[in-house]
DNA sequence: CTTGAAATGTCAACAACGCTGACGTAATGT
DNA sequence: ACATTACGTCAGCGTTGTTGACATTTCAAG
C-alpha cells in the first residue's frame, strides 16, 4: 500500500537488526508488565500463573477437557493435573465424567472459580484497555497484527478460530 | 458496567471486554512463539531463559554492572548471581572491577559469550523479521505502541530512553 | 578517621512449575 | 479380544524465582 512506493530504500527501516532488537525488547518489558497485576493478586491466593492460565480457558471454553487445555497450555500432563487437582480440591473448578465418552473430564469453574476469574481477568483487562485507549484502534490493528504473525503455526491456527462470540 | 463497552458507536468497538481479551490471549499465544527459538537453542547450552535475558542485556550495554541488570531484569540479587555466576565460570561472561568506584562490578562478554548472542538472537531475529515482514511497517508501528502502552511507567522510562544507536 | 551505607557475593531453604519415565484404570474403537 | 485413548498419579529432577542472614570491600560523610 502505502510503503511499496517507496522501493528499497527508507522504507525497509523498520526491518534493521536495531529496530527488531527493540522490538524483542518491548516484548520483554511489556510482557512483565501484561503479568504484573495478575501476579500481584495470585500471590494473596497461593496460586500462581499456571493457575491463571488454566482458569483463563476453562472460563473461556466451558466443558473443554483435558485434553484440549493441554494443547492449548502447551505443558505436559502431570504439569497441569498438578495445577488442575488444587483448583478442583478448593473448590474452584468441576470436573465431570463425559456423557459421550466417559474417559474425558469436562471442566468448569465453580462459582468460586468464576470470581477468581473475573478478579484476574478484571486487572488484566484494565491494563490492556488503558494500553488501547492511549494508543488508538490503528495502533491496535498493528498490534494484533503482529502478534498472530509472531505464533506457531499451530496456536495462530487455533487463536484464529476462536470466534469473538465465544467470549 | 462502569465501562459500557457498547456505549459510544463503533469507534470504541475495540475496547469491548470481548476484544480485550482476544488482545490478552493473542499477547499470551505471541509470547511463547516468541521464546520458543531460543529456547530450543538454550536447551543444548544447559543455560536457561534467565541466562538468555542476561546474557541479551549484557551485549546491549557492555560495562553495565550488576545493580543495573538487577533493575532491569527485575529479581533478586541471589536470582541473578546464581546465573551471573555460571556464565563467569563457563567464561562467558567476564566480570571487571570498577574504575571510578571500585565496589561495582563491571560486566562484559567474552568471544564465547558474543557467539551465544549472535545465536540467540539471529534465531529471535528472524522469527521477529518474518512477522514484522508480513504485516507491513504501520502495524508495526501500532504493535510498538501498545507494547509501550502496557510496560510498567519505570521500565517505559528506561526502554525510551535507549538510545537505536545504543545498538 | 571513624562510621554508616552501598555494591556485591554467598549460604541455606523453599516454592512454583516445567520436564521425563513409569504405571494403573477405565472406556472406547477395531 | 486387543490395542488405543484419556486420564490420574508417583517419583525424581532442573530452572528460576523468593526470603533471610551474613561477610567483604569500598565509598562518603560527619
Amino acid at each position: 500500500m502505502a510503503h511499496d512506493t517507496r522501493a528499497s530504500g527508507e522504507a525497509l527501516l523498520f526491518l534493521t537488526d536495531e529496530q527488531l532488537r527493540k522490538g524483542i525488547e518491548a516484548m520483554f518489558f511489556a510482557y512483565r508488565g501484561f503479568t504484573a497485576d495478575p501476579d500481584r493478586i495470585l500471590n494473596n491466593y497461593a496460586y500462581g500463573r499456571a493457575h491463571h492460565r488454566a482458569v483463563h480457558f476453562i472460563h473461556r471454553s466451558p466443558g473443554t477437557t483435558v485434553n484440549n487445555l493441554l494443547g492449548i497450555l502447551g505443558v505436559t500432563k502431570q504439569s497441569l493435573n498438578r495445577v488442575l487437582r488444587t483448583l478442583i480440591q478448593d473448590g474452584l473448578v468441576e470436573s465431570r465424567v463425559g456423557t459421550r465418552d466417559k474417559r474425558e473430564r469436562h471442566l468448569f469453574l465453580t462459582q468460586e472459580g468464576a470470581a477468581l476469574e473475573r478478579e484476574l481477568s478484571n486487572a488484566q483487562r484494565k491494563r490492556m484497555r488503558d494500553a488501547y485507549r492511549a494508543v488508538g484502534p490503528d495502533a491496535v490493528a498493528g498490534f494484533r497484527k503482529v502478534l498472530e504473525a509472531m505464533m506457531e503455526p499451530e496456536l495462530r491456527r487455533y487463536f484464529k478460530a476462536l470466534k469473538d462470540a465465544e467470549l
